[in-house]
DNA sequence: TGCATAGTTAGCCAATTAGCTAACTATATA
DNA sequence: TATATAGTTAGCTAATTGGCTAACTATGCA
């Protein structure tokens, strides 16, 4: 019951939605790519990001001064849980917008995309 | 997107999932029958009841004093979230518990328990 | 080695939320 | 008609949460 709970409350916020819908169509992303994208301070970004990591939903890399996020995708619940959202969020405009972002996001070299986007 | 969320806030409190599990399982339970199962206030447990109402979760219908929820069961996507709920919620501790008092709650005539729960 | 950079954590603030009590509304009853 | 009853709403309190800034940690580079 806890579990859960935590899990539809990780969910209850529209920015950690929107994180894990970019997810659902990248395979990882950057915690620098996620803060563009959200246009939130990488405080926030992070802190959200540890709310997705505790309910297991997203589990994370580092990789010398860049940290990945990735989907999990580990248990049959939480893989139902991400088809059900995948085919609420399709159509989405807010997550329509995002792919378009995204697109941009992910095609800038990641030195001089972290350059250009932190803080 | 802000509906997904909204559903999913309304699911990240766990007074509400018990709600929701206990409606899964009983066709339709009275106001009052919910507010001793959670043994919180009617007041409280009336403005829960509003938030999974709001989300589209749940209906309510009034008969006399008594006001009744039930799942609405109406839309694809909320039955699918529901069918997913009540097999990760199949063997809950909690919802365990909560099986046993509800057979208590509603072995009980209406009249005896509203005089007997409320406030 | 000192400075720069990416990300995390701590703490602050404002907003939100779950609990409560009291007041209110709608219905029943003596 | 006055009182009782079931449920809702308003408002209070304490806790939680999403935003921020600043400090911290880990890594890179001149």
């Amino acid at each position: 019951m806890e579990s859960i709970s935590q899990l539809f409350k990780a969910l209850g916020d529209q920015n950690r939605l929107r994180v894990v819908a970019a997810l659902m169509e990248y395979d990882e992303l950057c915690a620098c790519q996620l803060t563009e994208l959200l246009q939130i301070t990488a405080a926030t970004a992070s802190r959200h990001m540890g709310v997705l990591v505790a309910c297991g939903l997203v589990r994370s890399r580092k990789e010398s001064r860049w940290v990945y996020y990735r989907l999990t995708q580990e248990s049959r619940p939480l893989l139902e849980m991400l088809d059900w959202l995948s085919r609420q969020l399709a159509n989405d405009a807010t997550v329509k917008q995002d792919r378009i972002k995204l697109a941009a996001i992910t095609s800038c070299d990641k030195n001089e995309l972290c350059k250009k986007y932190t803080c």
